[in-house]
DNA sequence: AAAATTTGTCTATTGATATAGACAACTATA
DNA sequence: TATAGTTGTCTATATCAATAGACAAATTTT
């Protein structure tokens, strides 16, 4: 609630520079600090956490290399990025337009994208056989240039053919859908975790190892309920959250 | 995904033998594990990670101690603990039929109540003015026993006062809200993020540090759009899941 | 009964984490 | 122009985290 405060604790496997950065990130993240402002002065810093002024310094050069500080020797340390975005969730959910207004610019990059025999999970999900034929995207989402998901992505191959090269093509899920005749699609489930972000994680989110992601696992359908694609997101915990939407 | 892959990170702050703590709830919760099934050998999972036999068994000791797994010389180290807890979320959210079918008891403890003027953020929410009382009850659902959740919640001091003592004495919102007229609201607004577990959360939710906790922010209103409840309800990541329900 | 498998304990060594103190370098302010 | 406040750098020390190897203790399999 009111950021700075909270207290860290020790010998528990994660170092005391680590839980401080994150309780920086935290208060960042909420709104604490306007962008440009001076963050407390590291003696202060180490008092409130009730430890010594070089473990904040290892904290504070985490989040500098992070890009979310800035140092200025004998003025202060300053608050680079900003809130987090806030991801709408809802029936309608779409990458394009849930980021509107937040951002300029936002797309879908095609990292790769594979066939293979569908798994238990998703051939429930997609209502096929197990081991049917499934394409697999891997994506990321960006908005301004920063990556804010991550995802991989499922589709019954045999009617989703080619749905890669839509993809690459157009960098978004929607349009490529229209492709094969879809024009309008539904949630039809979300169940959400977090966890620490994983080392494919870390490097397509650029994020610092020990970052949390939000893991959304959701199944879109047709108009008319049928299944068409499987998802798992990760989103950076530390830039977006997610806003759940009461209807639509 | 796969719940034990997912490889681990080096000097960031979060030592081995916690990653990999981290990987084994996070496999368990997925529900790799049967109960009571044996993880594989210590030999087996330090190869798998990398890492040295002897920072495995710092892992597996740290959840022998959390009460998660149970070594026995000789023969192996078994799961004692289950799948996440699906917790839904919806227009009509409600702790105690949330999680009907997944346990057989759950209440809500109320921890602790105070009467102080609103802020700025829970004013804006609750539709009263800056400054003006509120309520606050500090309360942790259980289901069977374990801590599921951990949440504050603010009510209007003037339209609710003694909501605190219908709270204690019937451990559900819902039946206290009732004594105040109110037999049905919906959720108006829920705002989801992730974070380390703060000191208070671990102990309230007998977490060990380093644990993610799930956070929601909700605002629930009467059937005509009346702002009545302002909660931040926090949920264990490693044993609570949350399932957006498309519509109700 | 013997062998193989698995967890438990011990010693030793290396690198990362955290504390402590001192002082330099730079900036803003009185 | 001092002075106070702030970040940067250095040395030293103690504890935690991780690796390495060896062997004991208990259980299961052959």
């Amino acid at each position: 609630m009111t950021g700075l405060a909270a207290s860290i604790e020790r010998r528990n496997g994660v170092s005391l520079w680590r839980q401080i950065a994150d309780r920086i990130l935290q208060a960042i993240a909420n709104g604490d600090f306007a962008e440009n402002a001076a963050l407390p002065p590291e003696m202060a810093l180490a008092e409130r956490y009730g430890v010594n002024r070089h473990t904040v310094r290892s904290a504070i050069a985490a989040l500098v290399q992070e890009g979310v500080l800035k140092a200025e020797q004998g003025r202060g340390t300053f608050v680079l990025s900003r809130k987090r975005l806030s991801y709408p969730i809802g029936a309608r959910t779409r990458f394009s337009t849930g980021l509107q207004g937040q951002t300029t610019e936002r797309h879908i990059a095609l990292l790769s994208s594979s066939t293979e025999p569908a798994g238990r999970r998703i051939a429930e999900a997609l209502g096929i056989a197990k081991g049917a034929a499934v394409i697999r995207l891997e994506t990321r989402g960006e908005a301004d240039g920063h990556p804010v998901s991550r995802a991989t992505t499922w589709f019954d191959a045999k009617r989703f053919a080619g749905i890669e090269a839509a993809m690459a093509e157009t960098g978004s899920i929607t349009t490529s859908l229209k492709r094969f005749g879809i024009n309008d699609y539904l949630r039809h489930s979300t169940v959400l975790s977090a966890r620490h972000a994983d080392a494919d994680d870390l490097a397509a989110l650029d994020l610092q190892p020990g970052a949390i992601v939000l893991v959304t696992v959701a199944v879109n359908v047709t108009l008319d309920g049928q299944p068409i694609q499987f998802a798992e997101s990760r989103f950076p915990a530390e830039r977006v959250e997610l806003r759940l939407l009461a209807n639509d």
